[in-house]
DNA sequence: CTGAAAGCGCTAACAT
DNA sequence: ATGTTAGCGCTTTCAG
């Protein structure tokens, strides 16, 4: 079998002196080399081919220099800004980012195996993106590994270390435009209600429907799942009415859940605008191709991600973490043929 | 500040034995430990909540036993099955899998800082998927980092382990589809030539052509460089002339730059599939949901990223790797709306 | 059946 | 200005 990387020893070797020396002059450590042993085990360095070994500096310095993302979904591309964010703080303090996609360490439980994603020990921290409220094991994993965690884009009363968003905000842009073209009978295609967000979207809705003096029918609201079956399934339940008794508009609770919205919506023969709007959270380029077009909110993900990187980094070094919420850039809308005034017919408010 | 995670040795210690005899019990090896011995090392182990130090074994044991998997832009999601694939098999052998998004290490000069990765001995091999032809820097990084390196989506004449498609196979399926619904003016929004995949596409574009004794015209075929800006404006190349001298079908490279077609298509006020059909490569559920919805190949991606991560994964245990071509299961076509019979006026071939 | 001891490659006091 | 030494937590001969 071929030689491995050398090691520092043998560099040290190389240059003839010891490896102490060697290693401080390579971590660029104090100043007063003698400019020949300087040039010696940089040349001895180069000409190896040398590279520290992490895993013996880690073991040393009992850091990895090191975060892990932990995604649920890597098929949802809701989250690459996000991912965006993260990766911009962990580079700009020098720290490799694991990103790891959690469905992929399912056990047949169901539930996911935290064991399993091998994150134990390789990372010096670890963000959560997307964690359900009601999963247990992600906080108990964490605890248990002595992992300090930030949970990102989902808070849990129980735990102190998150970043969220103002959903209430990006639910009340949403439904403000939708009351400006001058909807009044609107349904929500919502999150799972376990979920932290789906809970604040669905919160925030009903919230900005009571501030402009609008009803929320229970039967105009079916959880999506955040997910593309449960858009298709939630839509469907909500619309498969006579025509009288459907909203004019639905708000959906985020990008891919809308997609099967939009599925659901043509499958029961209705049009887009013409018989329902629909608006979107969660803007992506996708949104731009979809038939018709996605009305959508963007929001700070960007921002969410750096804070939560931000976060977990200065948890690192000692500092409290916090519950954040992330209230700028301000979300924006991004106006697409999905939403029109509603029909005539549909204008009335029966609610 | 509190006590981290318990070591071995004080797992020993509370049990009363050697860590030589805790490390091996627990680690499931031998058999002949007194039934005492046993249990005081496994309650001692579960008290304390012991979980070994991967670090330290990596150490010892010189494996880190994780791959990496290199992916340039992770908004591209049509990469998700090879991820699944690389998962299911990386699960299997129980490595940990780390996925790395390249694009996040590119620095000022445009190329991509490997080093800035941070993979360096995090893992024992990498699998770099879609890594352009012409990127020198990843081969001689891995060779510099001695890291075992498989090639996925992506053959490069010079480097001796890689799986790729039958992309001829796979380019032949979207021609002979188009060709049966009538077309014979058939034009390609390709990948970058400078890339393998972009390359083994339209040279099986050509070649299918052929076998149906159809021109290939120069001006019908444009690079769309597998994003979306490129998909957009190699289209609008090709399209942007009078109406006949057009094409009457295009076949897109890759599912994102089709998006990109189909937004420069609908901006030349041609209607999908009236004046032009679309199909293009990669199935995924976005396509259901595109303008109209697009008619895709569904190939083996899956498969591809099971045998790249095998073949890793073998050849880190000393197997040598290899060029390995995917044919099975074969690719098969998802038609949607896009693809209809050309237009009467547009059915005589002037080529 | 279990313990002692060496060492993976590196860093950081503590010497000179 | 550089060398000596100890040790991070684990595995593995080699001895009993």
């Amino acid at each position: 079998m071929r030689r491995g990387r050398p090691t520092l020893r043998e560099v040290a070797a190389a240059a003839g002196v010891d490896v102490s020396t060697a290693s401080r002059l390579l971590r660029g450590q104090d100043m007063p080399y003698r400019a020949e042993t300087r040039q010696r085990v940089l040349d001895a360095a180069e000409k190896l081919g040398y590279r520290p070994n992490q895993q013996a500096r880690a073991l040393r310095l009992q850091r990895q220099q090191a975060i892990g993302l932990l995604v649920p979904d890597l098929d949802n591309f809701g989250f690459t800004q996000i991912l965006r964010g993260v990766q911009e703080v962990a580079a700009e303090q020098e720290y490799t980012l694991m990103l790891v996609e959690a469905g992929a360490g399912a056990g047949e439980g169901g539930g996911i195996s935290y064991e399993r994603l091998g994150l134990e020990g390789r990372v010096d921290g670890i963000l959560v993106a997307f964690a359900s409220m009601d999963d247990p094991n992600v906080q108990e994993w964490a605890e248990r590994e002595r992992l300090p965690m930030v949970l990102v884009q989902r808070g849990t009363p129980s735990y102190p270390a998150s970043v969220v968003m103002d959903e209430q905000r990006n639910v009340a842009v949403m439904v403000q435009h939708l009351v400006e073209l001058g909807h009044r009978r609107i349904g929500h295609v919502s999150g799972p209600l376990r979920t932290d967000t789906g809970l604040r979207r669905q919160e925030g809705f009903a919230a900005a429907m009571r501030e402009h003096g609008l009803a929320v029918r229970p039967e105009w609201i079916a959880d999506g799942g955040f997910h593309w079956t449960g858009g298709q399934q939630a839509a469907r339940e909500i619309l498969d009415v006579p025509a009288e008794e459907r909203p004019t508009a639905l708000v959906v609770a985020n990008l891919i859940s809308a997609l099967g919205t939009l599925s659901a919506v043509h499958d029961l023969g209705l049009t887009v605008p013409g018989d329902l709007s629909v608006i979107a959270i969660d803007e992506h380029i996708v949104a731009e191709h979809t038939n018709p077009p996605l009305t959508t909110v963007q929001t700070p993900q960007r921002e969410l991600g750096r804070r939560a990187a931000q976060m977990l980094l200065s948890s690192l070094s000692g500092d409290k973490p916090s519950r954040v919420m992330i209230t700028d850039p301000p979300p924006t809308l991004v106006v697409r043929a999905s939403t029109a005034p509603p029909p005539p017919d549909g204008s009335a408010d029966n609610g």
